[in-house]
DNA sequence: CAGACTTGCCAACAAGCGTTGACCAACAAC
DNA sequence: GTTGTTGGTCAACGCTTGTTGGCAAGTCTG
């Protein structure tokens, strides 16, 4: 027997809560999206803020509980990867704030940053393991795909670098694409000194 | 005749002030790393921080002056300034914690932003300038470039991921070295419905 | 209608923050 | 040796933070 919990009245302000958390955390980063900034945008009581979601720390992982919805290994045409995979995070960044509330408090908070290396693991990783051709480099060349992607959020979406934010979709498509190209499907570069 | 000021006997606790707080700007972010926390590492009271820097915003501003001390445009061998540079970034992140403190300062408070648009205007922005084909582009592919810097730096000394963590610094650069030598001096992309 | 549960607001708490000003000890100048 | 200046401590301020518990409506269930 399923515990059948019907839609309850709660479900709009708890969702209201959410959606005014992303973009605090967002814009602001942990410590400064404050408790009460939240519920003054969700037009609510702060202690509704507890009683929901407990404390700010479980409301921050609320917040920026994320599926990238990245194409399945198989499903991807491995010749154009990097284009698809750029493609998509500008997509998905610009689409909402959680991304960008994940990213802010990954930088803000020690708990943002284990949901990052959460994400990394569980859904870049198998990814990336898909394409590459030694399954034994894939933890090092999502992690250097990672950086190029993470790099050009953090300079368009959050130091908002002029150049950076100037930049068209399909600009930074071109220019990208070739790198994390090469980062997941190239072979090994000479190592100098090894 | 100029002020002469000979070496006063606080500028040993003004450098231990100044010391702490470039660990803790760089380990903790703008407000996390409070007055309180930065005087007990420097072994003083927290009033002096304030007589001495004024208040918390010009103490960071004076944690994260910074020097890149990049090479003169003139003085780059262009064809392996990708590598140059990587290494140069490299050094310089791993020397002190000015560079950390800066890139997480920057991300966690408006102030530390703005330092991070001066150091690029200023210090990246003219080397570019000098290496790059057309100096029209330059803008963009120093942004370019500082977008794989700066996503490294984060993957590398803020969020921690292993794989990046545990490169050496010849493979960074073996990695890192074409993907600026690209953005800096190959020729424009062919843009997508352009 | 009576009672139970839900949704919400209000007022308050303890703790931590940046910041201030009074006070003390050592040193320098005359 | 007194006097002013410098380097430093201490205690407190006003404020904001996350968090708690009590209380008033509203809504469902019988």
């Amino acid at each position: 027997m399923t515990t059948e919990t019907g839609p309850r009245r709660s479900d709009a302000t708890r969702a209201a809560i959410l959606e005014a958390a992303r973009v605090r955390f967002a814009e602001d980063g942990y410590e400064r999206a404050t408790i009460r900034a939240i519920a003054r945008d969700a037009d609510i009581d702060p202690s509704m803020v507890m009683r929901y979601f407990g404390n700010k720390e479980r409301l921050f992982a609320a917040a920026s509980e994320i599926d990238l919805r990245l194409p399945s290994a198989g499903a991807l045409p491995t010749r154009h990867i990097g284009a698809v995979l750029v493609g998509h995070f500008l997509d998905r960044w610009e689409a909402d704030d959680v991304l960008n509330a994940v990213l802010r408090g990954g930088v803000t908070h020690p708990a943002g940053a284990e949901r990052i290396h959460a994400i990394f693991k569980e859904q870049i990783g198998p990814v990336v393991a898909g394409v590459c051709p030694d399954p034994a480099e894939a933890p090092t060349r999502a992690a250097l795909a990672a950086s190029q992607i993470l790099g050009m959020a953090l300079a368009r979406y959050v130091l908002k670098l002029p150049p950076a934010v100037d930049l068209t979709r399909d600009e930074v498509i071109a220019w990208l694409a070739p790198t994390i190209q090469r980062y997941l499907t190239a072979e090994r570069p000479h190592i100098e000194g090894a």
